[in-house]
DNA sequence: AATGAATGAGTGTTCATTCAT
DNA sequence: AATGAATGAACACTCATTCAT
């Protein structure tokens, strides 16, 4: 009556992300978001399967978007150096999760929480981030251009510095009264990045702490 | 009956931390934690003054700690020089979170939700971890130890690298096989950390990028 | 599309039929009934004005059938003996009963319920159904075949006789490994009903109990 | 508040018994029972586990209640004739469910739906009525007292007798004007099942059909 | 004739909390 | 200090039905 299909579905999830990010999924009610999108909340069970089922899809639109922004710069491994590639994978992350950095917000904080769903959203979707990095990775020290540090620490230092500013959005709202959303932050964030990749990662200075303290 | 005042509270506290941590603070039920703490629910609002207020106390304890450990660097300014200050702050905080992981990863991930208390957390606790950090970057600057960078940035990838690996335990321990809460792990992660301070921080390679494009 | 008009409808009610008797009318939800029936929901409001309207179908289906299985015999009473034209009676319904037989566990359990619509089957069919037995029990008592036991006693008893098999037939069926619906059963069970009219019904031993104790 | 652990129980199953007798277990609502027994909703989940659990209290009650009405009466075959057992065993039971007749209607009832619990009710109860009938009607054709009928056809009309006239009370209400919850009934009722005994069950006239027609 | 989107009322259940004891 | 009965509001969800197509 007040809406075709798609729109239906659409306003669906629109304020579906919108609330889940303000207020958390189990925060949400399946009334605030019906209220928020003016539909009838009977349709969230109708178009997906349940309040679950809005969050799994939720879920996959992000992923989906997420790693397709790594996967199409891992092709480019062939023509261009690898940290090149690395700092183009990361800028198209970047810009993608700005795009949708109420999403952003909402599904790295799900995803930390011990969910069955969550479970599958890393056997699934993070096994794959993993070996896509580890692919740049691993090419950039065969060439000799990064450093040969432990893959595990790399990876989980890129994704801190991709994934905090638009998780602690708050943070830097109010106190820093500064928007990861706009346009003009990522860009000087994406210069901090390439300064870490440039002076963390390429640096061939001694890796011998790892060398000596560790396995 | 079956426990002292003090115990009781305690026991409520410890197994709200462990529930909140793994469901999440809407996903936790009164009752689920009684259960767990094996005390009466009614208990929870008696000595919390609801949920709300465990939630609460849940919080400040964190902040104190984390707070603290910051300061005591703060004031060794005086006498040693900022970079030392900064690894030790950091490693300080390091250890805490270590030691109180699940308390640490659930109170990042409630923080980042746009609730009253998260505001007035953010008001109080984190405006005064700014101004700490604040004053160790200044001394470094003038010092000349820093380059010059946004501080604002500085602080949000310190901030990040010292929070993501417990965020995100779940995803460590099932990507890659990897427990923020070892000593082991700390002491690697800690490496790496210097590294970036060496690195990324201290080096006063040109900065213009900074200069020129941004205010 | 997939069916003509007398199709669906059908397709319809014999989809209620099964789950109306499994799970009873108010444990059945029309979409069940539909996905059975592999037809559109709407089309259960279409052709039969609702959910209720659908049972009102089941009952007259039932009733119309039932009551011609006596009718027809009691047209015999005057060329036949009332306790042939009885016995020939019963075992009609008991036949006709057991072709449909999981119509009739479902509408006499219906019928057990409190609603407007059972009590207007009762003020049409079971009125009805009351007269023509009274028809044939008064020719007995006449012609000197039948006892003169109270004719509501006789008439309950032998409801109950046709009755209970089927509407237990679950329990016929876990705790006698016996079938109501089997041709074998029924022919079982009418030689014990012709039993009960030749002993119970035909004996003209003392009726004193009735005249004695009871107006 | 309003009323004792014991007395809100109580209402709550006191609403329960009528409602489901009326309505049927489906048809009636948490909340109209709740209603009736002037009670919070909440609490029919707090006492029983939920509308499930109230339902099995009822049936346990009744089934308690009806089996220890057999009980009582097997105990006596040793000092007692069989007839005389069966007749009070009946009587007993009639009696019972007079008493009980609203839960009594429902309890047939549900019994005789497909479900999980009328399933557990068949195995456990039932099937333990089956062997305390079986152990008097043994008795009695071993004293020769009784015909050697089938015994699943006789306990069947055995049951269909002591069943029928409660769970069609609607019926004898308003097409005979008798109650079955009276005292009055139930005696002459109790004549007319004694009738059966001694013509159906204990004449001995020839019981060739069964021998000549059935296995 | 038949469909699928859409609805508002209803479902059973769980919630954090209160209160007399 | 601690309990368990009790509550009212909220929860996610299902219901039979309507209606434009």
């Amino acid at each position: 009556m007040n809406a075709t299909l798609k729109e239906t579905k659409e306003l669906i999830m629109d304020a579906a992300i919108v609330l889940f990010n303000t207020k958390g999924y189990d925060g949400t009610g399946v009334r605030d978001i019906a209220k928020k999108a003016k539909v009838n909340p009977a349709n969230i069970s109708y178009y997906f399967k349940g309040k679950q089922g809005l969050l799994e899809a939720c879920l996959t639109q992000f992923f989906e978007g997420y790693l397709s922004c790594l996967e199409e710069k891992v092709f480019l491994l062939e023509m261009a150096p690898p940290d090149e590639c690395l700092k183009q994978g990361l800028k198209s992350i970047l810009s993608f999760q700005r795009e949708n950095h109420l999403l952003t917000r909402f599904v790295w904080r799900e995803v930390s929480i011990d969910s069955q769903i969550s479970r599958e959203i890393i056997a699934s979707y993070l096994v794959k981030e993993k070996y896509l990095f580890h692919l740049i990775l691993e090419q950039g020290i065969k060439e000799g251009i990064f450093a040969n540090l432990p893959e595990s620490l790399v990876i989980i230092q890129l994704k801190s510095l991709l994934t905090m500013p638009f998780l602690q959005s708050q943070y830097l709202r109010e106190v820093w009264h500064t928007f990861p959303q706009e346009k003009y932050f990522v860009e000087k964030y994406m210069i901090m990045i390439e300064r870490w990749i440039d002076s963390t990662l390429c640096s061939l200075q001694e890796t011998r702490h790892f060398d000596r303290k560790i396995i």
